[in-house]
DNA sequence: ACATGCTTTGAGCATATGCTCAACTTACCA
DNA sequence: TGGTAAGTTGAGCATATGCTCAAAGCATGT
């Protein structure tokens, strides 16, 4: 026999209540912050058993895991998928702001947050979140090289640190969204980065000449 | 009678025992995360009775506000002292580079993000968190605009947003920071700003130039 | 039809937390 | 010296949380 047609199948359904409790694990860490994600709280809002959580993860701490990998996978898809079309500087900010405003609406950028301000509470889980947000970080530098990887700013910064600056800022402009309630303000630091980012290809060549 | 000398007076012991409690607040906000800010756990390591959360302070929640407004008091007195020195730029890096130095080392930086993090997870205090950020934020704006008051960079950018993206630049590091436990990228970060600072200014005769 | 192996359920246990309260200690004043 | 008020203590209550477990539900092979 080949398959029943109306009823899911045993790894259906399986697959199904990951997916619902990964997805929901995301959305009560953006809503109710890390200490509000308990297994009660994800399991109501993925409307089904607490008892679940533990089946298929083990520990809350793994399925918050799972909820970070999820993201992050998302993450890098996006980014890898935009990438490849960036050459100049005017374009890569432009970039950022599409990929900077999927993740705010999506919530990962949340996610993020809230998992790196509650591992402080978690022994062990530091670690745990430190490598998976390491790829992320790769990527930032990777994204600015493949822009200022000929150009004469890299003499006077480290594109390493300035990767760096920029996850920090990706992260204070979502904690501070997160209290603002709305995203106006990271809004028209985008327009602002915009206006910009010639002035960043201007300052390239100002410093070729000076030196 | 004036005194007696040897014993400690009622009203110094409250005042003793509300500081110690609200130094082992942010102590332990920095160390354990807004999740494990507990009242046992806050009394355990300012070394009295958890009772006493409740009696001088009426809830946890109201000792990690008031331990927010003694690192907000802290703050605004390190600013005001700093500001009225700082004419140019680079001085306004290097302030901001040694009172974000100082904010580190203190923990008063962890502070702010774990309770600007952990809002989400109680109703209300999101506003309350979001009232005792306000000053701070308005601070950035007011270092900005004394530097940049007459530069034709503002005719770019806006001051306030400029402002909204450096404490959210912080806020970020300081994320960072924590789950990295040393503070050496941050530390990189300062020596870069210290060297662009003087291209900042070199940029306001650019654009002056320009227009 | 029946047995088998996943998946799901809800009750339950040990522990932790916010907060209360009556009893105790301490400094002050008449 | 005794009384009063402020401050402190530890037990205790109601609730919540992580996690376990025996029982039930369900799709599948024989």
């Amino acid at each position: 026999m080949v398959r029943t047609g109306s009823a899911r199948r045993p790894a259906e359904r399986s697959a199904d209540t990951r997916r619902a409790l990964v997805a929901a694990a995301c959305d009560v860490l953006r809503t109710e912050g890390f200490a509000g994600a308990t297994a009660r709280a994800i399991a109501g809002r993925a409307e089904c058993n607490q008892g679940l959580v533990f089946y298929h993860f083990g520990s809350v701490m793994n399925l918050l895991l799972a909820a970070l990998d999820e993201v992050s996978a998302r993450r890098r898809d996006r980014y890898e998928a935009a990438l490849e079309s960036v050459e100049t500087t005017s374009e890569l900010v432009a970039l950022a702001i599409q990929v900077f405003s999927e993740d705010l609406d999506s919530g990962d950028a949340a996610v993020l947050v809230e998992m790196i301000a509650g591992a402080a509470s978690t022994p062990g889980l530091g670690a745990a979140v430190k490598e998976r947000i390491a790829p992320w970080n790769d990527f930032a530098v990777a994204a600015l090289e493949s822009v200022l990887g000929r150009s004469p700013i890299l003499q006077v910064v480290d594109s390493a640190e300035v990767a760096h600056a920029v996850v920090a800022l990706y992260l204070g402009l979502e904690l501070l969204s997160h209290l603002d309630g709305d995203r106006a303000p990271a809004m028209a630091l985008f327009s602002q980065a915009r206006r910009l980012a010639p002035i960043v290809e201007l300052l390239g060549g100002q410093l070729k000449e000076e030196r």
